[in-house]
DNA sequence: TCTATAATTCGATAATTATCAAATTATAGA
DNA sequence: TCTATAATTTGATAATTATCGAATTATAGA
């Protein structure tokens, strides 16, 4: 991962908002994973975020291109994933360039 | 660190020139680990970068304030320092939450 | 086909921010 | 004290963005 997407991504976790919407996904995602495959119903966990559906529709978008989540249509519903690879690699990358 | 502190480094790392200029910091802070104690001479980067000093100085203190770097005057120039604890509480949270 | 629900798109707005030029401050050395 | 250099502050502007309400689309079920 380069320097760029790099910087997408920490935009994407900028917003307060966007960044407990992705913990929230990653929460659900674990909690669920036996049950569910690791799956987050959205609209399961929209009711607990004070901000209405055209915004949580907006940051869900602003994950996904930054690849943080994928997300899939099931139905009525849309479902997200934890795309595990991309917040690995940050993890990674600001684990390394410090030498740890 | 909470999430809205999270939210604040992310931020800190989210324009592309700030992130730039911090992993710069970063490498100089490396390279010069024995002979200047990981310190980073602020002037000595800025020429490889395309903007202006206001700007540097602005980001700067953006990094300072999310706690990504600790500045100190020295006679006319601005030394730099990684805080390593703040980008390595980061990366745990990153590895931590999704379970490695 | 009609209805209710979930989600997205559109258009607008207020807030934030990246950047610069100009002016100012701080400091070292002559 | 004067000068040159490094850095910061100020004021302004253009660009981005978070958010909303209204309208629209998608889908499941009656």
């Amino acid at each position: 991962m380069d320097t760029k997407q790099l910087a997408r991504v920490m935009k994407a976790l900028s917003n307060p908002n966007r960044l407990e919407l992705y913990l929230e996904i990653l929460k659900k995602c674990e909690a669920t994973f036996r049950t569910h495959g690791g799956e987050c119903m959205v609209s399961d966990i929209m009711c607990s975020f004070s901000i209405g559906a055209p915004t949580i529709s907006h940051h869900l978008k602003e994950l996904s291109d930054a690849g943080l989540i994928i997300t899939e249509r099931k139905g009525k519903f849309l479902v997200a994933r934890i795309n595990d690879s991309t917040i690995g690699e940050v993890a990674a990358i600001l684990a390394v360039k410090r030498g740890k």
